[in-house]
DNA sequence: CGCTAATTTTACCAGCTGGTCAAATCAACG
DNA sequence: CGTTGATTTGACCAGCTGGTAAAATTAGCG
């Protein structure tokens, strides 16, 4: 009764996910047309929208997906590990995300950067929570002297915003570096940087 | 001949390219519309037509604005000065720019992710050759011994990822910190980050 | 095969979009 | 105050936009 998905809707169903992806992530939720992505997807118009009743449902089931991904790997930070290499792990799981869905990133971006109408309220319920249970362990790990001091908030931004960096800014990356691929030396700058950051320094005690 | 300039045309043009930064910056490129400049600049859409012959020249005026400043601070980095303190001044001279216009740095981040279309040009060209000569500043600090070793290109990005993202990601860092202003601390952390990061650190060598 | 439900297509629409054009109004200079 | 050029407006347009309705086609099942 409720496995009613058949295999024509199943296929379709991707391909539109994946044509719309492709499409709101370059142009935005207004700057995209349904015209567009239905040829992405190579589907007419109308059978495009049998299977979305509208493009503003495309747009939130693919930030759906995209949030639970998204989040996942700070939930993964485990308290009770190593801290410069449980943070260093964390900055490489966001790293090989921007590498491997660099249109995901931009999707993300692009909504943020809209003011972020459809997922707002995520940002400022699951999210900020979680965020918020990890600025506590990292505050714990520092009072137990296991790292420097550090303000966690704006670590746990500079990780996202280095990271995402590549997949939103790949084109910008691109044109100053040339057509090297920058993730091996971005993930060993990262990790360099973190452990530096968070590593005991010598003399300085403040 | 060439001042032909009226009090009325500098006055509208200037409400044009300000109701165009805040509409594009927000929209996109193809996610705005005249209606919506023409609005928010308080004229009718000829009118606004009269002024800029058409969407892309009012893109187009902004993004040329747009390229100057958004360079400006790079130049300013001194070889001859101290090392940490100039990549540090750098950093604040970026971060202070996210504060002061985030507005331009949205256009700016939208015409990115969006492939740049426009700006392609300028940033496989003068951006590359400065940001190469900037390298070449920070590889002769390394050389020298007055900085930790680092890649130079992506403490390069690093930076401009960090400091966009108070602009850019603004909501999302509302959403996690709060109402608090989060520019001074992020100053804290940033200044505290790449001095950690290019200070010599104790026992280890390589 | 023959039937039914799922899928796809064709034709269409109202409202928006970037932009035009000519007429009307206004500013400012002599 | 009149005239000339700058500015503004109203009416308009072709093509695009998100979406609809109904007919035509196809898939899958017995």
């Amino acid at each position: 009764m409720t496995k009613t998905e058949t295999r024509i809707q199943k296929k379709n169903q991707a391909a539109i996910l994946a044509a719309g992806l492709k499409v709101f992530s370059q142009y935005g939720f207004r700057g995209s047309t349904l015209d567009q992505i239905a040829k992405e997807a190579g589907l007419s118009k109308p059978n495009l929208i049998y299977y979305f009743a509208s493009k503003d449902l495309i747009y939130k089931a693919l930030l759906d997906r995209l949030l639970e991904n998204w989040m996942e790997p700070i939930y993964q930070i485990d308290a009770t590990g190593d801290p410069v290499e449980e943070l260093i792990g964390y900055a490489r799981r966001k790293l090989t995300m921007s590498q491997n869905y660099p249109a995901e990133s931009r999707l993300f971006a692009n909504e943020i950067i809209q003011g972020a109408p459809q997922i707002g309220d995520a940002l400022r319920g699951e999210l900020r929570r979680v965020v918020k249970k990890t600025a506590s362990t990292i505050d714990a790990w520092v009072a137990a002297g296991r790292i420097q001091p550090v303000n966690p908030y704006h670590l746990i931004f500079s990780i996202w915003s280095i990271t995402q960096h590549y997949a939103d800014f790949d084109v910008q990356v691109k044109a100053v570096m040339g057509p090297e691929d920058p993730f091996p030396s971005a993930q060993d700058y990262l990790e360099n940087m973190l452990r530096r950051m968070l590593t005991a320094s010598p003399g300085a005690s403040g």
